[in-house]
This record gives structure tokens, sequence and C-alpha cells, in this order.
DNA sequence: CGTTTTTGACCCGCGC
DNA sequence: GCGCGGGTCAAAAACG
């Protein structure tokens, strides 16, 4: 559908292009790292430093005009987005691109979340039939999981990425005309969630926010259909490998998949399901909490590790 | 008939 | 205290 760009290296989506900036990243050619490494929590803030140019805790950041902490992510996203869309120079109406943030929330919790996690305790422990009102003790430090935001050019909504997703609730967005969709993994015990919206200044941009991690690889029904799971990324992303997927001989689309989903937990043992420890970035929350303690009202990103672009080695 | 989607109701935290 | 917004539930409908 979307016509495969040829220069990649070109056309890759730099979401901080007008207004967060993380060094830049176009000056430091080669030094990007792969989304997978950032995903298998392999990545290490040396590399995320020559990455982005600087440290996590020196990026120049503009903070978000709206400094309020409970705000959805998306909503974050979303003026991200409405910056970068508002840039007449900015790639977005090139071919597709994709950018991510990696949420790890280890500090507050906004309610959302308290209430995902509740959710979720309730779901495991059996312990809440009714609905959603047990609340978890008061002050109690509640750990969000790790969150994956992607923009992706794309003209569905629900991209398919090889796994299977039910469709659990669906909401109006403030400010926006396109709803917001709620899905989570059918696989049993799996829970993994994605929220789906898109972007009202730019509907051609999906704003995916995948939460949690996989704990099975992807349905086999649906690996078999091959071009389901790269499909999203085959027509949403112009870009095919990172280096590091390249060196295992996969297009980056599946791999990216693959590491995404299938990343075997470093498990749970410890804190209840995991949810702290399972997440990639968890080994570098101390950066991550410097960065947090600079850039308090980061909005977006204030729960997230600096945004890793994507493109491809010249 | 099993699975998925739709959709209104509900809960909760936060800001005013 | 109240209203708002985000997120989830669950019954009913739709689908394959």
């Amino acid at each position: 559908m979307s016509d495969e760009p040829t220069d990649l290296y070109n056309n890759y989506f730099d979401p901080f292009q007008s207004q967060y900036q993380y060094g830049d990243f176009r000056h430091n050619p080669g030094s990007y790292i792969s989304f997978t490494d950032c995903l298998q929590g392999s990545i290490d803030y040396n590399s995320l430093e020559r990455a982005v140019g600087l440290s996590p805790s020196s990026c120049e950041v503009l903070p978000p005009v709206d400094g309020s902490a409970g705000t959805v992510v998306s909503d974050h996203a979303r003026e991200i987005i409405g910056g970068l869309t508002s840039d007449s120079n900015n790639p977005v109406t090139q071919n597709s691109s994709i950018s991510s943030y990696s949420e790890d929330g280890t500090e507050e919790d906004s309610c959302k979340n308290k209430r995902e996690i509740q959710a979720k305790d309730g779901d495991e422990g059996g312990e809440t039939s009714s609905k959603q009102n047990k609340p978890k003790k008061r002050g109690e430090k509640i750990q969000r999981e790790p969150r994956f935001a992607f923009m992706t050019k794309s003209e569905v909504d629900h991209l398919e990425d090889g796994y299977r997703w039910r469709k659990y609730g669906q909401k109006a967005v403030k400010n926006s005309p396109y709803p917001r969709s709620y899905y989570r993994c059918t696989t049993h015990k799996c829970t993994v969630k994605k929220r789906v919206e898109r972007s009202f200044q730019d509907p051609s941009i999906v704003i995916t926010t995948y939460e949690d991690q996989h704990n099975h690889p992807i349905p086999a029904t649906l690996r078999g259909s091959s071009s389901s799971a790269g499909q999203m990324f085959a027509s949403s992303m112009p870009i095919h490998t990172s280096p590091a997927a390249a060196g295992h001989g996969q297009s980056f689309s599946h791999q990216l998949l693959l590491q995404m989903h299938t990343r075997p937990l470093h498990h749970p043992g410890s804190g209840g399901r995991g949810m702290g420890s399972t997440c990639p970035l968890t080994q570098t929350s101390s950066r991550q909490q410097q960065f947090h303690e600079q850039y308090p009202d980061y909005g977006l990103l204030q729960d997230m590790v600096p945004s890793i672009c994507f493109k491809q080695e010249p």
C-alpha cells in the first residue's frame, strides 16, 4: 500500500524534531541503537548516550506545555505528534515511519495504572469478584508495567502484529474525533494490553501503546500467515532492518515483534507478577531516576527513557 | 456454538 | 464534594 521509501535514511521519523530534542541524532550517524536492544533490556547506557549524543540526564528536553503529570501517555504522545505534524518540514507526509517510546514507571503512579494493576491482581488472585472496586493498599508503591508507545503511519487502526487481541473497550478521546481502543492479548494468562488511537492532528498516524510483555510465542496459527506479523511494520515503517536485526538475518519488523513480545521474562520470582522486574529497562532505572529528577514535568516521557529512533545503517 | 466486538455503565483518582 | 476523564467490565450483538 504505502510505497516503500527508497531513502530510508532520510525518512526516519524523529519525534523530537520539533518539540523534544535528545541531542542531535542526525549528527551522530551510526550511533543509533536498535530498538530491539532496548526492548531486550540489553541496552546499555553507553550506547544510549552515544545514540542520543548526551546522557539522558543532560538531554535537552522541552517540557510539555501541559505539565500535568497524571495525564495519560497518549495525550502527551499526541502533543508530541502535534508538534511534529505542525512542522512543515517534518517527514510525516512522507512515507511511514515509526517512533517509539518506552515507559518504565517506577515512580509516580497514575490513576489508570493503579487501576490496571488492581484489575490484574484481581484476575490473578481471583479475590476481586466484584468488578473493580477493590482498592489497593493506599500509599503502597505500585509498579507500573513497562510500556512502549509506537507512532505508526498507517491507514488501519489496529495494526496486525501477529498476536491475537481482543478488544475490551473503546473510549472517545478528549479533543479528538478518533476513539481510543483497548485490546488485550487473548492468550491465557498473558497480561499484555495495548491501546490504539489515532492522532487527531495527523490522522494517518496511529499511536499504539503496548503494555507489559507477552510470555508466550506468537500464536502458531497466525505465524503461519507470514504476512500478518510483518504486515504492521512492513506497511507502516520504512525501516526494515536495524543493525542488530540485520545481524540475525531477519527483517527488523519481525525481529522487533519477536523480541518485543516473546522476550523471556526474567522471571518473576520476586515481586508479585514480576512487573517491575520484567521491564526491559528496569536495569537502567537509576539513570532514569536521574532523568526524572531533572525533568519532573516531562509529560509523556516522564516515565520513559529517551526515544529511540530507528534507521538503517548506511 | 465459540469467539470477538460493541457499548453503556461503572469505578477511581485528580483537580477545582 | 463534585465533575471530569481515563480505564475496565460485562451483557448483548455480531461474526465465522
